[in-house]
DNA sequence: TTACAAAAAATAACACTGTTAACTTACAGG
DNA sequence: CCTGTAAGTTAACAGTGTTATTTTTTGTAA
C-alpha cells in the first residue's frame, strides 16, 4: 500500500502549484499584488487548502526569498573561475551581484526589506549565511594576497556587501528601472575603490 | 468677515491633526500599521473627511518622505562647521547620515523602498534635490582640494550615498535594529576608504 | 458491498484594509 | 426666512489575511 506516498506526492504537488502560481503573480503583477484568494484561484482550490501547506502569506514570500539567496550565490559562483586573480573575482563577484539585482528586480526586492520584520530575517533564512560564507572566503583571498593579512575579513566583506546592496537599491528607488550609463559608472567607482583599498 | 480666512485655518487644523495623528501610529505600531481608519479614529472625524486633505493614504506618507529629506540634510548641515577641512566635513557628514538613519528609523524606512512606486519618487519629492545638491557641493570641495580636479562630483556623490544607504540597510535588515560595534567600524571603514579614493 | 472513521476540501464568516457614492446637516449671503 | 454651497456623515464596494465550521471525499475494516 504505496497510500501514503502518493498522497505525499499529491500534497508536494499542491505545494508546487502554490508556488508557481505565486511565482507568476509576482512576475506579471508584482510581488506587492499576490495574494491568497489569487493562488486559491490559480491553482483551483478553496482558500484554506493553502494554509495547509504554508503558515501564512509571508511564508510563501519568505520561500522566493530563500530561493533568491541560492540563486544569487550561484549567479555569483558561476561566473568566478579559479584562473583569475583574486581582486579580479572581486570585481566579477560585484559586477554579478548588480547583474542578478536588475536581472531579478522583483525577488531582489522580495529579498531585501519589502516589510518583511527585520530582525527576523537572519534566523529564517539561513541561505544567507551560505551566502556570506562564499563572498567572505572570497575576500579572505584578496587579504591573504595583500600586505596586511590580519584584516578582519568579514568587517570587509559587510562594507563590500553594504557598497553593493547600496548601489542596486539607489539605483532601484532613485532612477529608473533600468541602469543607465552613468550607474554602470557609479559600480565600477564604487567596486574598484574598494579592492584598491582592500589589496593595497 | 474674515469667515474664509477662519475656515481655511480650521481646515489647516485638520490637516495637521492628520499627519500628527498619523505620526503617533508610526512611532508607536509602526509605519504599516497605519490605517485611514485609525487616522479618522484618533482625529475624532468620519473616514472621509481624510480624502478631503490627502488624495490616499499614500499621499500622507509621502509628507512624511518629504519631511524626512529635509530633517536628514538640515542634520547633516547642523553638524558641518566651516571650521574643519573638507575631506572631515564629509566624514563627518557620513556619520550625520548614519545616525539620522538610527535615530529615526521609522522615518528612514519609509523613506526609502518601502512599497513605494520607485520610479515617481524623484519626481513626487523634490526634497531628494536639495539633499543631493548639499552633498554633491561638499564634494565638490574635497575634489577642488584634490589632485584631481575633474572629478564628476555628482558620480561620486552617487557613490557616497549609495556607500551609505548600503551601510544603514544592510544593517536595519540582515543584523539588530541597534548598531553594534563591528558595524561602527565598518561604517568608518566604508567611508574612509572612499574618502581615501577621492582625496588622493 | 456496505458502514464507519479519518483525512481533505469547501463554505462562510470575522475583522480588517483603501476608497467613494449618496445622503444629511450646518451655515453664510441674499 | 429661505436657499445653495460646503462640510461631514453613513453606508457601501471591493478587496485583504486568516480561521471555525461544515461538507465531501476517501481508505479501511467488517
Amino acid at each position: 500500500m504505496g497510500v501514503l506516498e502518493r498522497k505525499q506526492r499529491q500534497k508536494e504537488e499542491v505545494r508546487n502549484s502554490i508556488l508557481t502560481a505565486a511565482w507568476s503573480i509576482i512576475q506579471t503583477e508584482g510581488w506587492q499584488a499576490i495574494s491568497i484568494r489569487k493562488i486559491a484561484d490559480a491553482i483551483e482550490y478553496s482558500v484554506p487548502v493553502i494554509y495547509n501547506h504554508f503558515e501564512s502569506k509571508e511564508a510563501i514570500m519568505l520561500e522566493f526569498v530563500k530561493e533568491g539567496f541560492r540563486q544569487l550565490r550561484d549567479h555569483i559562483q558561476a561566473q568566478l573561475s579559479d584562473e583569475d586573480r583574486s581582486c579580479q573575482q572581486l570585481e566579477i563577484a560585484g559586477k554579478a551581484y548588480w547583474q542578478f539585482a536588475f536581472a531579478n528586480q522583483a525577488t531582489y526586492q522580495l529579498m531585501f526589506g519589502m516589510g518583511l520584520p527585520p530582525c527576523e530575517r537572519a534566523r529564517q533564512v539561513p541561505e544567507i549565511q551560505s551566502f556570506s560564507a562564499m563572498l567572505v572566503s572570497l575576500i579572505q583571498k584578496v587579504i591573504d594576497h595583500s600586505k596586511q593579512p590580519d584584516t578582519n575579513a568579514f568587517l570587509k566583506f559587510h562594507t563590500f556587501w553594504s557598497i553593493l546592496h547600496g548601489l542596486v537599491s539607489i539605483q532601484m528607488i532613485n532612477r529608473s528601472a533600468t541602469p543607465d550609463e552613468l550607474s554602470e559608472l557609479v559600480l565600477e567607482d564604487a567596486i574598484y575603490g574598494f579592492i584598491k583599498a582592500l589589496a593595497v
